[in-house]
DNA sequence: AATGAATGAGGGTTCATTCAT
DNA sequence: CATGAATGAACCCTCATTCAT
């Protein structure tokens, strides 16, 4: 059937493509983190984009698509912000370490939004493998740099029978558990307690690189 | 006339109200685990329990009550391991720190489906205040056992400027992580190695109580 | 999320299986013959049939298939509708020709609704496999079943120079052109004008058989 | 200062009104073809036309009107055929008669494209007004043409009791059911077969003319 | 108590149409 | 003239809920 047409509203603007992909991507954000995953519709994305209901369609095909970019661009908006904290941090193995937690608790990483994204996610993951596969290469390269630098520190100090992988392994746990407490419980730990529990904990581990 | 004979109550269908309700829940939890909460619908659930689509309704008057009586189920049976456990468990605080953490990593509260559960209403916990006031219940639960006995330790032993908070902040978090971590990489870390990882974090904290 | 119910209505009532599915099928039929196959939607043949928006896929699973299955209804009653006319039809081969052409122009085959509900089909059936496959099916059996007779007749009469294939092939094309011109302008051609055209041609050919 | 020249227009995009529109509507038919009129958008359109999406409603103001422009044009074609084929035959009525059989077996009125789209519209006609006014008019006129010829026909010969309308109905039916047939089963009858088939049917019914 | 056919709101997606460029 | 990003009504389909049986 000849359909009944859409007329457009007078208000219209063009924007390059990838602007307007950011933008939804953004809105998804938004949405995720005010009514979850499973609320998150077109309408919701698209009406906190302040866009049409049709437009995630043009730029994403689908939602799903919509939901894996919105995945992927938090992850790596986080890989990103690492690189540079590593760039920048001055030269030793443990100011590198520490600044991979600074990253890890001030924003733009911890937000709640981000953290809502995130774990929304995550906790799909198991029954998505087009989630999964993202999520778990992002734990896998956090895990390997955590690794590295605390092998690296070890062989700097003296510290029997440390194991590096034990010790990144739990590093990482607490963080993603700390961001899980944020989350649910925000109003009983910021990220700044968040962040000296870590400190806290690598202090107990390389007393002589992190101690005090 | 020939009798037309009483007819027994021809293949009895009901049980205990409770019954139906705990293999209901459990229906629940396999089809979470399996194709996530979006992914859980009434049908879902009653063809994974082998009961008709309408008997949800009957039992729960709704999908939403099913599910936090899901979460609450499973929640429940998380606090009921501990209680046992820490009965159970040797007198000392160690002994019971100790036994709060076998619990945590062995069945049945450390099992692929359980761990999905969780944090599938963990995740939503942030736009559902229903999940949300079960999810930090618990939450605060843990941690304030953490809490005491990390306090009880630090006072049996010579552990100078060590917070109780922050060391059973830092225990509770890994705990969490090391869940999500074998939810999204079950190849990567084995239940056994995440027990492992925390046994260090105590042994690196609590040198006295838990070295070697 | 958890999608916000639908509160049914008081008016219910539960039907046999097939005499649902049949039900559907004629409002199809009428959909199709009204609004044409593009403008018949859910929304159409439901409340045409006076039933929900949903009963479709409860019973058909897709709307593809419940235009499938409205094919294969028309074609089967036109296949059904032959073969009782040859059971009840006199011995003879000319009366057996005969009466497939009475069929062909006589309630319920040549109704003005399954005219329409046949072209529609038909006209897609070069874009649509699952549809050119039954029309051609039809189209096979029924010019292989005027072939047939066709030959007998030639074989019985003093046609010399009768290809019976040409017959047939002419007689069915005829026939499927009639019905269009009855579909396209019913007020010019009715069923009786076109059943004697029909007659007409025979007695051309087969002057002994139809002569008169 | 350097001149900054005076650009040449770059790349000219205008072409001709009429050209655009055949352009289009030759893209309309080819689309038809491929995808049923129901599979027709406007995006299938312009592709086909390697044009851009907005230029339709330019040319044609919107969809409807370029289905009907379409439609007009392939029956305009089938007209002017007529006539050329009317105008360029012998001089007698067998000739004309003859040359129409001619021109509706063979390229271009009776290539797979344009049957296709003509049972596309014809076969919508009943729903749709303006679909129906140009294929019955198209329908009366041809039909006319064959009445008049046949009513020549008999008056020149020896045909007692011929009805010169109901020859010409058989033929012109006979002439549609072919082309149905062509456009289903491609495999099954050829153009110059179906030909054939119109030619023995004259041959029965005006041998005297036909005959042989 | 239990069933499952039926309902209809709401979801994702398509696409004719508009209009800034 | 021509383009194609943007719009939103209308499509098909899903699924929580109801209720006759």
């Amino acid at each position: 059937m000849v359909a009944k047409a859409g007329k457009a509203s007078p208000k219209r603007r063009t924007a390059p493509k990838e602007k307007r992909r950011t933008q939804l991507i953004k809105a998804t954000i938004r949405s995720i983190a005010k009514r979850g995953l499973p609320g998150t519709t077109m309408a919701t994305v698209t009406s906190e984009a302040k866009l049409s209901l049709g437009i995630v369609n043009l730029h994403f095909q689908s939602k799903e698509r919509l939901l894996v970019a919105t995945l992927r661009y938090v992850v790596d908006e986080y890989e990103t912000a690492w690189t540079k904290a590593l760039d920048e941090s001055g030269p030793s193995n443990a100011e590198k370490l520490r600044a991979i937690l600074d990253v890890e608790f001030a924003p733009p990483i911890c937000e709640p939004n981000k953290l809502a994204v995130c774990f929304a996610f995550w906790s799909e993951s198991k029954s998505r493998p087009a989630y999964r596969k993202i999520c778990a290469e992002l734990d896998k390269q956090y895990d390997d740099m955590l690794i590295e630098f605390c092998t690296r520190i070890i062989a700097e100090g003296s510290y029997p029978g440390l194991d590096p992988k034990v010790i990144a392994t739990g590093l990482s746990a607490m963080s993603w558990g700390l961001w899980l407490d944020m989350l649910v419980s925000p109003d009983i730990i910021s990220a700044d307690q968040a962040h000296s529990v870590c400190l806290a904990y690598l202090a107990s581990v390389f007393p002589q690189h992190f101690g005090e």
